[in-house]
DNA sequence: AAGTGGTCTAGACCACCCC
DNA sequence: GGGTGGTCTAGACCACTTG
């Protein structure tokens, strides 16, 4: 764990918000203080302050100071989270059911979105993700074996998130998705327990590592029942 | 026109980007050489990059140097645009029709939405945007009167964006966006000369100024035709 | 070993806000 | 005028990649 300066002084700061220690609209110290205070030079609290102001925790206006944001604007907009981390936030009972889990071949299709060779073997997991017994997600994901050579039914039961990060020790860096909205046909009317020409949104994504290497491609429904996608777009 | 040295730099090198005297997978100068060439520190020269890093438009790696991106990311994804800038991107044929037009005072709920007092005045407009004269996207916008005292229906068949920025001189920052799926009821289905039942987008969105100012509030229907939404989410 | 980007320092001047 | 954040400089050391 040896990160820079400025990324745990914005973790810190960070922290301070999280625990409440630090509310809306409060003023932050100025950054001749926070210089002081962390002993470092001016940059690099002001390098820790542009992340915690792109992420929207915090508000800069010149010649004033630096606030918390009060906005009841959700930062979580455009973060990449897993399920279970998600649905805990919202203090909901989270469960997960594999209804398929199968190693074949990446299609020419497929081997394009992973940036792999046709025919390279990858493990094709369907996942139904429930929310207090409800079933929410109907997940396919497709993730390359070479990359997860150990994968098993048993760590899709748990955070696929937790296994590449904490027991892999990979980076995930982003996912880039494609949405569009479907109605349920028969099939996934059933698996989702909603009615035939129900709305879904379809969410099609691929997740890239912090070296680019990409880890997966999925293509995820989800009832708009218990969600919607929260976009910021920056002009 | 008096932009920091950083951003010169950055938009100076994206328009090599753009005109293609840097291509995919270039390797641009060494930022000691783009020192020496723009005459200013290591320090600012790194604060373009990263501006361009952030938008995909180079990726930098350790020990080896800096290129363009030559992945077919769409960096447009997050980026806010006007219809007309956008279509014309696509070489079709855009077009626009007013179908309702009305000041009208704000409810409880979009004075939320728009950050203002309840019954204050707004304009309230219905717009339908056709694509070789088919319908593709219903736009139900709602704008503070006061920010656009002259507002008119003949600006709203051209580019709200381009009123906005180019003759009011306002910046707009960001829009946040909420996205669910919906299908048609029979007014959709007839106004979107599509089936009833057929799956659409909804994306409500709030508009906002550099100064924070809310400026419009919509609620647009797309038909998955030919629109989708990508979405980049940062881990 | 040489060169690259990643981090960091200790200064400086400016535009802006508020008293 | 005094304080804030916004920009910029000229150094420095490090980790990493490549010959």
């Amino acid at each position: 764990m040896k990160l820079p300066k400025y990324k745990q002084i914005a973790s810190d700061i960070q922290g301070l918000v999280d625990t409440q220690k630090l509310g809306a609209g409060d003023l932050l110290p100025t950054e001749k203080e926070l210089m002081s205070q962390y002993d470092v030079s001016r940059v690099t609290i002001r390098k820790a302050l542009a992340e915690l102001e792109s992420q929207e925790v915090i508000v800069r206006i010149s010649g004033k100071g630096t606030y918390i944001n009060g906005s009841k604007a959700r930062r979580n907009a455009l973060e990449l989270k897993g399920f279970l981390e998600d649905i805990h936030a919202q203090g909901k009972q989270p469960s997960s059911r594999v209804l398929d889990f199968k190693l074949t071949m990446a299609d020419a299709s497929l081997a394009q979105k992973l940036s792999i060779e046709i025919n390279m073997p990858v493990y094709a997991i369907t996942r139904l993700r429930l929310i207090n017994d409800e079933p929410e997600i109907l997940e396919h994901t497709f993730m390359p074996a070479m990359l997860f050579p150990e994968l098993s039914i048993d760590i899709m039961n748990t955070s696929k998130y937790e296994y590449i990060e904490k027991d892999k020790g990979l980076k995930i860096a982003l996912s880039r998705e494609t949405v569009v909205a479907e109605v349920a046909d028969q099939q996934l009317a059933d698996t989702l327990n909603v009615e035939v020409g129900y709305p879904l949104i379809k969410v099609m994504s691929i997740g890239e590592l912090e070296d680019g290497t990409c880890f997966e491609y999925s293509e995820n429904y989800f009832t708009s029942k218990q969600f919607s996608f929260e976009i910021m777009a920056r002009r």
